[in-house]
DNA sequence: CGATGATGAGCAC
DNA sequence: TGCTCCTCATCGC
C-alpha cells in the first residue's frame, strides 16, 4: 500500500471518521503503550507529510506517529468491535461506530514535538502539500553525483515518492534512471515535479497509481499496461519483458537503491550528458 | 555493506 | 506452498 498518496489518503479518512469525536484507544496486540495515553480523548486532526503521519489529541502535547513500512496496513469497520488480536491499536468512535485498526506499521508511538520537528525537517518537499518548496528538491539533485533513479526514493529528495512514481514518472519524461542528479535539466527537473503534483493527487482520489495517458491505453495501442491491486495501470512499474506501451521494446529490470527498477531502454535511453548549461 | 523484521494479499507454480 | 512487495529502522560483520 504504502507510497505518499496512501498515507495522505489515510489521514482524510480519518479526519473523516473520527475528527472532534472522543474515542477508545487500546493496543490488542499489547505493543503500543501509548493506546491508554490517547483513551477518552478527543481527536483533533491527522497529518501527513510524506510516508509519515502523525494524529492529535485534545490537551496532548505529544502526538501519535505512524509510518507504515512495506506492510503496514489500516482497517476500517463500521462495527465498534470487530474483535481481531492481531491489532497493534485499535480507535474506536460511538454513534455512528466506527473503529479503526493499525496492523503491521513499521512505526507506531508517542511522539515530542521535538522528535516530530526532527522528522519533519530530515524530508524534502512532498508533492502533495501546498506548502512544499520544490526548490530544495532541485538544490539537492543538481549537486549529486548519485542517479536520479536512485534521488527519486531519497526522503530528503522527495517526501511520499516511492518504488511506483519513481518508475512511472523518469519513464513519462524518458530519463535515463542511471544519470546522475546533477546532470539534470531544471526543464526536466520542472517536468518531473509538475508531474508529481499531478499524479500523486490522483493516487489520493482514486487509492491506486494510474500512469498511462490516453494516447497509449489500451484501446489505443492494443498493449495491457499492468493493472493490479498494487500498481494501478502503469507503463513500466512490474513490466519486467513485457512490450513498451510506446515503443513495444522489452522493459528491463535492475536493482537500484535496494529496489527493484524497471525502465524502457529505448525510451529512456543512456544519457552520455557530462554536463548542464540551464 | 547485507540481513532482519513488522505481517498479509496476490499470484506463479 | 512459497515468493514478492508501494518501507525503513536497527543490528551485526
Amino acid at each position: 500500500m504504502p507510497e505518499g498518496h496512501v498515507t495522505h489518503r489515510i489521514a482524510g479518512e480519518l479526519n473523516r471518521q473520527f475528527g472532534r469525536r472522543e474515542v477508545r484507544s487500546t493496543s490488542p496486540q499489547g505493543r503500543f503503550d501509548a493506546a491508554a495515553v490517547v483513551d477518552g480523548r478527543e481527536f483533533e486532526l491527522a497529518e501527513a507529510f510524506g510516508k509519515h503521519m502523525y494524529l492529535r489529541f485534545e490537551d496532548l502535547d505529544e502526538q501519535v506517529h505512524i509510518h507504515l513500512g512495506l506492510i503496514g496496513k489500516f482497517f476500517f469497520f463500521a462495527e465498534a468491535d470487530p474483535a481481531t488480536e492481531n491489532a497493534r491499536w485499535r480507535m474506536s468512535a460511538l454513534d455512528p461506530d466506527v473503529t479503526m485498526e493499525l496492523r503491521g506499521a513499521t512505526i507506531c508511538a508517542l511522539s515530542s514535538p521535538a522528535d516530530k520537528e526532527r522528522t519533519v525537517a530530515s524530508l524534502g518537499p512532498d508533492p502533495l502539500r501546498p506548502d512544499a518548496d520544490p526548490d530544495v528538491a532541485r538544490a539537492r539533485i543538481r549537486k549529486s553525483a548519485s542517479p536520479i533513479g536512485v534521488l527519486m526514493m531519497d526522503q530528503k529528495i522527495f517526501a511520499g515518492v516511492g518504488n511506483i512514481y519513481r518508475a512511472e514518472t523518469l519513464f513519462r519524461h524518458n530519463i535515463d534512471p542511471m544519470m546522475a542528479g546533477r546532470f539534470l535539466r531544471n526543464a526536466e527537473f520542472d517536468a518531473l515535479w509538475d508531474d508529481l503534483v499531478e499524479l500523486m493527487p490522483l493516487g489520493v482520489r482514486d487509492g491506486r497509481i494510474d500512469t498511462v495517458r490516453p494516447e497509449h491505453s489500451p484501446e489505443a495501442t492494443g498493449r495491457d499496461p499492468r493493472v493490479d491491486k498494487h500498481g494501478g495501470e502503469v507503463y513500466v512499474y512490474r513490466r519486467a519483458g513485457q512490450p513498451c506501451l510506446v515503443c513495444g521494446t522489452p522493459i528491463s529490470t535492475t536493482e537500484l537503491a535496494s529496489r527493484n527498477l524497471f525502465w524502457c531502454k529505448h525510451c529512456q535511453p543512456r544519457s552520455r550528458r557530462r554536463s548542464v548549461r540551464d
